[in-house]
DNA sequence: CCCCTTATTGTCAGATCGAATATAAGCGGA
DNA sequence: TCCGCTTATATTCGATCTGACAATAAGGGG
């Protein structure tokens, strides 16, 4: 392969600037009583990593390996988010180039052996204006007017609008639906108008509106990243059965959903795609814990995994 | 951040073991009379790439950087695909840590400078059992019977069951459908079964049935990474357009589709999707071109990249 | 002027989806 | 024991979407 060329521009430090410090670094989602819950270590805020070293077999290796050890918690599923390296990347040093590497897991808590410092968080304490499932979050009646002023407060008219019209999207503003996929976008904008904590580090930093937790370095962008693909994902991918106990009602399994979404589901149209679907099978028990009358217990169809992979699943999520 | 924990495990190599050598790499892409596209360099074969070095201000740039030096061609849109780093990686040194970041990247030919040796081909080439637009491809009638003994050449009877599935799903065997997006399960699939040359990279090679030319390294499983994502792209966001002039004709577009997808569209519907959506707007001129009846050209809205940045674009491609 | 080609418009039935309604089955207190 | 509370489960209805097919329009060439 011909990288020559450019490697040597730099002389003497080619060698050098032709390696990078990598890590890995995971968003570990759990769900328990509509609780999304995330993965965190130490005294909190800091989601679980470590440098990719030589006796890992594979980046996924390296990345279970990292995560049982800073949290006793065994991974099942994992998937890779995305890969961040700007320079400019809020906690990396100038000039060093840092490379981390994000993956999404998603597990249940009972597996946790719970050895270190490592606790679980609601994700919205970091995002509370994700969550829409009691109406709009109160957050957002302060958040929306400082957009704005964000929006008018740029030099020229086109600016000014684009802003304002991101906002709107992203937030839904105006008479637009709510879209719960664009958790990315919506970090990404309250970024750039400094309406969170770390939009100020490094600078002279103004005290930011107090609107959600803020993590260590990137972190909180790189849960946003992994919500995002989360609640795409849900949409045509029987993955939040990775989250489910081993038998669960169908209440059970619409809460998880609602909880992942930030956004409710209409009870008769959730069973009907999960029934029709054939995802679940009965169970033939029933249980009483819910109040009413008993609800059947379901399991999940591991068959689909095979017969459907390319198929997908379906939720009601469309529109509002 | 308590990395430190695991990272002196080695000793001395501490250091050293931290670091590693970062690639970006590229599947450039671009259609032309109903033929999809890859940008290769040298003498073919390989894709685009070089170290991310210090000079880089990001990831992105550095790509687009190597990319118009090793090919003279401008990038536009530009997405991250995957990060690869198995040890056992085709093409990796075994005792050293190489990552590749690969990303898709859009664009038209004419923008090509044509500096350096490279040049295009279409990506069929080296996936020939992909593109189903006549029809089913021969290859597939080589394959499916090698396929086959490769399952049944399963020690236990389960994993016979579970392969013969697997290839049943990715290939659309028995009565399944083709499902264009399965492109990396089939090029996985065909690398298990030996089937294509790079599986038998390393040692002593049984020279495989000739399906599709072989690229370095792992570079084919990286198209394949691009394929997949290209084709589930095109059906919810207008990525389309990159790889259009600024005016076409909806046939034209629908060819370009097509090429993408590796499968035909039934016309009425795809213009009637293209239409209710707003996804374009007429010129007002018309192009004679076609030897039938002159056809009306568009060009794109370039607004519903602002008013419906999240909503998506539907494509007739949902099922056989 | 007819025929061939491609463009463009229209129709129709089945599937899907959101919303709302109706019935069933436990529990507990009067 | 019966009533009313809770939640589970089953059905219905209309709007919309989609796939398949048919019909008409507008060029060029013999």
């Amino acid at each position: 392969m011909n990288h020559q060329a450019k490697g040597t521009r730099k002389g003497r430090a080619a060698v050098k600037a032709d390696e990078a410090k990598v890590d890995l670094i995971a968003v570990v989602v759990a769900v328990t009583d509509s609780d999304p819950c995330l993965l965190t270590i130490g005294n909190a805020d800091t989601l679980p990593s470590g440098p990719y070293a030589l006796e890992h077999r594979s980046l996924q290796s390296g990345l279970r390996g990292w995560v049982e050890q800073q949290t006793g918690h065994p991974l099942g599923y994992i998937e890779q988010l995305y890969t961040f390296a700007d320079r400019d990347r809020i906690g990396a040093e100038p000039q060093e180039r840092a490379i981390s590497i994000s993956y999404l897991a998603l597990t249940r808590k009972e597996q946790a052996a719970g050895s270190a410092s490592c606790g679980w968080r609601s994700w919205y304490e970091y995002l509370p204006w994700e969550d829409h499932r009691s109406g709009t979050p109160v957050v957002l009646d302060i958040l929306r007017p400082r957009l704005s002023e964000w929006a008018e407060g740029a030099s020229d008219a086109t600016t000014r609008r684009e802003r304002l019209q991101r906002a709107a999207i992203a937030f839904g503003f105006d008479h637009r639906n709510w879209n719960e996929e664009l958790t990315l976008q919506r970090y990404e904008l309250l970024y750039e108008s400094a309406l969170i904590e770390e939009a100020g580090r490094g600078r002279d930093a103004t005290p930011a509106v107090t609107s959600g937790k803020a993590m260590v370095a990137d972190h909180r962008r790189i849960l946003a990243t992994g919500i995002a693909r989360l609640r795409s994902k849900i949409k045509y991918r029987p993955v939040v059965f990775e989250l489910m106990r081993p038998s669960f009602t169908l209440l059970q399994l619409q809460r998880t959903v609602e909880a992942l979404a930030g956004r409710l589901i209409n009870k008769p149209n959730f069973r009907r795609l999960v029934e029709q679907q054939e995802l679940v099978e009965e169970t033939g028990e029933t249980s009483l814990e819910t109040g009413g009358r008993p609800a059947k217990l379901y399991r999940f169809r591991h068959a689909v995994l095979d017969d459907r992979a390319g198929a997908g699943t379906k939720l009601p999520l469309a529109r509002a």
